[in-house]
DNA sequence: TGTGTAAGCAAGTAACTACTTGCATTTGTG
DNA sequence: CACAAATGCAAGTAGTTACTTGCTTACACA
């Protein structure tokens, strides 16, 4: 039991670090420090222990966002952040996923969860302030949604490739789309710095 | 001379399609209709044949943004089809490369390009639009610029796998996150109907 | 103490990889 | 016509790939 999950989490490094051709079998034995026909003593073929593995990988726990708004700016902040550092620890995988699905479509189920699971999460938040008639302009949810979180991924994706395209310092990007797209629906940035608790609260999570 | 072309292009369709460790001689020969021997006889190594189609599918016409800008939404609504429709044509190939990137670092070279060429433009418009006080806000045009690009990005990344994430209509999408965009950053939505020559040229730039 | 299960090891299979060699054929040019 | 360069074809090299087989070792549990 104690060699399968090594193999597993050998995979997956593995697999962000070359892709699913650059995945060998002989690769992951190394990684695992495992002799070679234990895996497919294990997994029967490559192509069922990479199944397992995206399993394992693509589940997350991702800063929760309220039902009802109170302070936009630090609440949508600390999610954006969230999300963020999520993206950056896998940029990785994420590549290599987006760069076989074409080719290995059963693959998209488990890779596309988490950012279906998050633009609904930051829809259904967004369509809350605008209903609370917080933010004052008339604009589409998931427009808004989608340019967020655009915002974030390609800066996940894209820093470390040409940094001097992405706004300074690393640490505050994240912010710094954020209060652009309040500004964008109309969300004034009168924070209410009653709510000490929150923006503590923000700060953990983001960390 | 003529087979060197078809080389070339085949190898280009072949990497987009399967990255750099499924873009096979054999693959790439039977693409372009061509012996095997004939592409070391031409490039001398795959490394070297690659090496030279990357150079040719990373250049690009991306529809200019004026100096001084008269009609910021059509102007910028017409630049971000045109980028939008440009990612999307190369979505795949992009896919790989970024995919391929970590491992192969000289790739970054001539794929960093054009994003960074559309950076600079879009920073250059945006600041324009500052300077002339269109934009009533204060905002950095490094991170507006940031997250527009990464809006349409991630839309032309996106949309083929998670098609409900995305604005619909698909061919409004560019126009949507362009009007977020001025929104965030103070333009008015006023746009000088007196311009139609300037609407003209948009229109025909986004077909 | 015996037994079953998981693991290691060595070796081997057939297919595929990048790349080479030798020779025949075409093609454009003087 | 003659010559050279570009290409095709058939075959082969050495390395890698996914995956298999047969046999041995180690450990848990009864």
């Amino acid at each position: 039991m104690d060699s399968r999950n090594e193999i597993i989490s050998a995979t997956c490094q593995v697999f962000a670090k070359l892709g699913f051709r650059g995945c060998t079998t002989r690769r992951i034995a190394d990684a695992a420090g495992v002799n070679e026909v234990t895996i497919f003593r294990q997994f029967g073929s490559k192509e069922a222990l990479i199944r397992e593995a995206m399993k394992r990988t693509h589940s997350v726990d991702l800063a929760p966002l309220p039902d009802v708004p109170s302070d936009p700016e630090s609440e949508l902040t600390s999610w954006s952040e969230s999300f963020m550092q999520h993206l950056r620890l896998r940029s990785s995988m994420i590549r290599k996923t987006m760069s076989e699905m074409e080719e290995r479509p059963e693959m998209c189920e488990s890779a596309s969860y988490v950012p279906r699971q998050a633009s609904a999460d930051l829809c259904h938040y967004l369509t809350a302030l605008k209903r609370q008639g917080t933010a004052a302009e008339k604009f589409d949810p998931k427009t808004a949604a989608a340019m967020l979180m655009g915002a974030i991924f390609a800066d996940a994706m894209g820093r470390g490739m040409m940094p001097d395209v992405y706004p300074q310092p690393e640490e505050k990007a994240a912010q710094m789309y954020t209060r652009l797209l309040l500004k964008a629906i109309g969300v004034e940035n009168g924070t209410r710095r009653t709510t000490t608790k929150q923006t503590k609260r923000a700060k953990q999570l983001s960390a």
